[in-house]
RNA sequence: GGUGGGGUGGGUGAGUGGCUGAAACCACCUGUUUGCUAAACAGGUAUGCCUGGAAACGGGUAUCGCGGGUUCGAAUCCCGCCCCCACCGCCA
């Protein structure tokens, strides 16, 4: 969330940059919640303070009955004020912490504004693939090649599921150890985190309020009870709770993990042709790069996680472009979004395979994500990063649609044969 | 799932109703002394919020897993929840 004191600093300007994402919050009323909140402080604290002089004189005056009625009743008195008043600033401040909750990220200075339109390619990389005959979409190949099974995916777990199957599962495990290998040679640290995750976990990441009708919750005890758990929809919901409500330590800045986890999600609602296969499924998976870093140093952290996505792309030989993402299509708790896109033949569009982002404070205000400041000798909220190292599900039919051969098979691409073995895949 | 035990500051750990934000020890920091290191001695070392201040640094208030209750007063008593440990049961 935004820092309250970033927006009563100077709400016009939060309000003006807020404004790029095409919403533009009036603050006034929050402005006046926060200053009822804190003269109800000043009140309640004032009262706590006479309360504490009563106990004072009851501890001296204990002998006299009278006293010790009149102590009793006072106290009595004190005590129902105070209760009475710390009651309205409990709602104030549930009502301003929803507020906050619900407010986007602030986009940051060189981030276009307005919405996807204004997107902005920035690099393109490798070559067009040159196919002088018709290109198959990758459904078609991964079916014919017998790489994915699609009509038994769905028999067994409904709409969106499918099953890779031989040389398609090792296609897929290959990607996965690749990513691995290049993240663990960048000098990232390797985190299998839990799958099932608490539902407050899901507020730190900023899934909750925003998403909370895209993931799937689970009921450990008995049905209808309210859901204990959700299904975590990508490794960075896990990662970016990994260190929440501690105090990290200065010198072990930047922190710097990556995760994997099949990631599940509802994407409820019918697929376009474009999106059919495995663009976008119920069940995918995805290796989830995230570090946490000092907030001067993360521009650079950024900087260098874009190269790493960047570098693994250009190994795998393919065919992809580098967008900076508009205001308006930078997620919720995102200050700057750089998608990665790769190049689909079949539908002839580039389509996202990583997202990395910049989250500022934004999580680290919800987690409570702080390190100790040497020089200032504050504790201040990191800036959190994470990035998508990749999603297979978009980089393997990447890889089909883009090294597919006139005869209908596919060529492997070089850093992934050691992984499965062969060069090609074909019938046999 | 059952039964029992337990969650106190960076760590160990005392504290069963009243200046206890919290003993003691360890760790860490700063001074003093010693040729350096070590040792010894002295002092310091949590976090949130409100408030004064340009800042340094003050004042106030809250916090002993979380939330609620009892009481003039709760780390201490009661209730609910979360988590940890031990044993038993179950285990595709």
């Amino acid at each position: 969330m935004i820092n309250i004191r970033k927006i009563l600093a100077d709400p016009d300007a939060i309000s003006t940059a807020l404004s790029k994402r095409m919403q533009r919050p009036d603050f006034s009323d929050l402005i006046e919640k926060e200053d009822l909140r804190k003269s109800l402080i000043g009140r309640i604290e004032e009262k706590r303070r006479e309360l504490k002089q009563i106990s004072a004189r009851m501890k001296k005056g204990k002998s006299d009955p009278e006293a010790v009625e009149a102590i009793k009743q006072e106290g009595s008195t004190l005590r129902g004020e105070i209760q009475t008043v710390t009651e309205q600033l409990k709602a104030l401040e549930a009502e301003i912490r929803d507020y906050l909750l619900n407010l986007p990220n602030i986009p940051e200075e060189e981030v276009p504004a307005g919405g996807k339109e204004n997107n902005e390619v920035i690099a393109t990389y490798g070559k067009l693939p040159t196919l002088n005959f018709k290109a198959k979409d990758h459904y078609e190949l991964a079916t014919s090649l017998g790489l994915v099974d699609f009509e038994r995916g769905v028999k067994i777990g409904g709409n969106g599921k499918w099953c890779y199957i031989g040389d398609g599962a090792l296609l897929e495990w290959a990607l996965l150890n690749f990513f691995i290998s290049r993240h663990r040679k960048n000098g990232y640290t390797f985190i299998l985190p839990p799958h099932l995750l608490r539902i407050e976990s899901g507020t730190v990441a900023g899934q909750f309020p925003k998403f909370s009708e895209d993931v799937f919750y689970i009921q450990p005890d008995n049905l209808g009870e309210k859901a204990t758990h959700f299904l975590l929809p990508t490794a960075e919901t896990a990662l970016a709770n990994y260190h929440a409500n501690e105090i990290l330590s200065e010198d072990d800045l930047p922190l710097r993990y990556f995760g994997y986890t099949p990631c599940y999600r509802k994407e409820a609602g019918s697929y376009r042709t474009a999106e059919r296969g495995t663009i976008r499924g119920n069940t995918f998976n995805k290796v989830e790069m995230f570090a946490l870093a000092k907030p001067g140093n993360s521009t650079a952290i950024f900087e260098q996680m874009v190269n790493e996505v960047v570098d693994i792309m250009n190994q795998l030989g393919l065919h992809f472009q580098v967008s900076r993402l508009a205001a308006g299509d930078v997620s919720f708790g995102m200050a700057k979004t750089y998608d990665v896109e790769v190049w689909l033949p079949s539908i002839n569009q580039f389509k996202e395979v990583s997202s990395i982002s910049n989250a500022h404070e934004f999580q680290a205000l919800r987690g409570n994500i702080r390190y100790k400041d040497k020089e200032k000798k504050k504790n201040l909220h990191v800036h959190t990063l994470n990035g998508s190292g990749l999603a297979t599900s978009r980089v393997f039919p990447a890889i089909l649609e883009q090294y597919q051969q006139a005869d209908g098979s596919v060529k492997v691409p070089d850093v992934l044969v050691p992984f499965i073995g062969k060069e090609i895949l074909n019938r046999d």
